[in-house]
DNA sequence: TGAAAACATGAGTGATCCTCACATTTGCAA
DNA sequence: TTGCAAATGTGAGGATCACTCATGTTTTCA
């Protein structure tokens, strides 16, 4: 299989950057490293990205690259930290304000379409979940991101119905997130017609779940 | 991402085996190497699975593995055909008999059971299925799987709504059917306690969309 | 029985990730 | 300013695989 692993060990650690770039110089040459990871992943996916093209087209050396990076897990690993951070952002946003149950059906449809519609934009989103189960660091990244953003759901849950048990609320929760996550990546692979329709049906299942006792 | 792919072409396709064991003693080779590629994955991982070592396990040469699976996801794509085609009869046998709404719900129930202990005991399949996202013969391969078993849920859903539109019956079975290895997924993840409590969650859930309504 | 087909072998090829010894640039204290 | 240490930059080369192929062995069957 092409080579698309790194040689080190298995175990998902990422290490942490060889070196934080602590100059302007070198700071701007890991966003361009960056922005190179995150061209060609979009363009061929993280699989066929090669650590020498993301080198050549950063305008750098492979050495610099793996000065900062420690292997090609980390490139892929930072990029999709920055993805969470956004993201998480805009779910707690979006959820903050929610008090009533006809704010949480608005408030969780609306969300449920920006996120298709991002991972519908984001060759590099995509990939980076797609392959995201073969790679325990990245597996970990993002059932922890899956964690946080059903967090901010259990907030809800929890205002609205204060007599509930907490732990079935989150529980409830983060299998409702999940799921979402599920019927994305199954709507994508399928085509947008059928994709459409079975993210609605999610939609519809979800909030049948978190109003309706 | 240790290598994970193929050295050949990016696209999805499964090239058939070079050459099908037509002799009794081939026959029994190929048993053998997938029955070490099997034990290998099982103890590392199929990333971490390298062909010299699933040849020299099988007591045979790696020229005569190349010779019946003409790359490393070949014989991969191996074992996970025979366990769709395994589970595909199990579920097919639990499903076809259901005609009335407790009986789905006692059918339904037994058999997200069964699959959950699958999964529970099976790391073969655990890494193979979690993997699957990032190989798209794979993933297609998962999705036809899904489809088949959907399609038996599909069915007894028929059988007791006629009057229902046929597509959204199809629709719901697919995204129940696709929610619920999403589930068992992130129940393995998660550890053996959490994981049942999301298990029978789910359960809850997707029975009451099958169900009432 | 003999030839063709099937099967078996493993050293070698090429692609790719990553290292390392050495060169250059920057920050900053004297 | 000067000089030194830390930070940064470089790319040829090491190591590891997936996979090939020229060649040898066994089985089938006319």
């Amino acid at each position: 299989m092409e080579g698309s692993t790194v040689a080190g060990s298995q175990d998902g650690q990422i290490a942490s950057p060889r070196r934080a770039p602590s100059q302007q110089r070198s700071r701007e040459r890991v966003e361009r490293m960056l922005a190179a990871a995150s061209a060609l992943i979009a363009e061929q996916g993280s699989d066929a990205m090669r650590m020498g093209e993301v080198a050549e087209r950063a305008g750098v050396s492979i050495g610099s690259l793996y000065q900062f990076f420690p292997d090609k897990r980390a490139i892929i690993w930072a990029l999709a930290e920055r993805y969470t951070a956004e993201s998480q952002a805009c779910i707690a946003a979006a959820l903050a304000q929610v008090s009533d149950a006809e704010g949480l059906r608005r408030a969780f449809s609306e969300l449920v379409d920006i996120y298709y519609g991002l991972f519908l934009a984001s060759p590099v989103m995509r990939d980076i979940w797609s392959g995201t189960q073969a790679d325990k660091a990245l597996r970990e990244l993002e059932l922890a991101d899956s964690r946080a953003n059903a967090e901010f759901l259990t907030a809800v849950l929890k205002r609205l119905r204060p007599a509930a048990d907490p732990a079935a609320l989150e529980t409830t929760a983060l299998l409702i997130w999940q799921m979402g996550e599920a019927t994305m990546r199954l709507a994508i692979s399928v085509g947008r017609q059928e994709g459409d329709d079975l993210v609605a049906a999610y939609k519809r299942m979800a909030l049948r779940e978190l109003l309706d006792h």
